[in-house]
DNA sequence: CCCCAGGCGTCCA
DNA sequence: TGGACGCATGGG
């Protein structure tokens, strides 16, 4: 259990100043239309962005960046365009399921003008959309607060010793509704911000802890953890 | 050669 | 409910 000094309360906020110190805004996610970024988000699943950027400009390439494009697109050459994303068959399948419910909406503003907690439930309902895609279409795309947990949040936040490593993703994304203001800006800037450390510093196998800004609280969190 | 990358659905106990 | 597995390319 975490010790009276693991305060997140204090810690959460904190955790994010100190990011942002270090590494500054992010302005992530700076896709030239919302379409595209929900293009994005289903691409990136598991797969490096930058991959994912070729399989965008092969799109737009092709005509193809926009709803109809999509449609009008036969599935085997929608995967041909995105092969470099990887999964391109799976995704494929998947962008089409995606846009053809974009269409039973009538059409992404419509879609957007819902309430968040009910267009969350309707995104999660399309196969291929689990709640990280979900909640990254509703952070970047639509400009909703849902704070997206990925697998930079995961390591980072474990290291911390805010979570268990095996945490859930909606026990995760509870510790940051609970401890932060509700604010599309702050949740868009920390979850890039955990990105930016996950690749710079707290990396999987070699972590350069040294430097790290967040190098005392986590020793202090291993402390707290072994004495415990 | 290895591991890793902004997951998700399915299957099975 | 939760752990294993398939999906697949490109970079370090």
């Amino acid at each position: 259990m975490a010790g009276p000094d693991l305060d997140l309360a204090h810690l959460v906020p904190e955790v994010y100043e100190r990011l942002f110190a270090r590494f500054g805004p992010q302005y992530w996610w700076p896709g030239d239309t919302p379409f595209e970024v929900v293009v994005g988000a289903l691409l990136t699943q598991n797969t490096a962005w930058t991959n994912v950027e070729r399989a965008i400009a092969a799109l737009s390439q092709a005509g193809a960046l926009s709803p109809e494009g999509i449609r009008e697109l036969p599935e085997t050459e929608l995967a041909a365009l995105i092969r470099s994303a990887g999964y391109f068959n799976q995704k494929a399948r998947r962008l089409k399921g995606l846009v053809a419910f974009i269409y039973s909406a009538g059409g992404l503003d419509a879609l957007f003008s819902r309430p968040i907690s009910r267009l969350r439930e309707d995104l999660l309902g399309v196969t291929g959309v689990g709640p990280e895609t979900a909640d990254s279409i509703l952070l970047y795309a639509a400009g909703m607060p849902s704070f997206v947990i990925d697998a930079y949040t995961r390591r980072v936040c474990s290291r911390l010793g805010l979570c268990p490593s095996d945490v859930t993703y909606d026990d995760l994304q509870a510790l940051f509704a609970t401890h932060l203001p509700i604010d599309v800006r702050l949740y868009n800037e920390y979850h890039a911000l955990f990105v930016a450390l996950g690749k710079d510093v707290c990396r999987p196998r070699s972590p350069r802890c040294s430097e790290c800004p967040l190098a005392d609280l986590c020793a202090h969190a291993h402390k707290v953890i072994e004495g415990a």
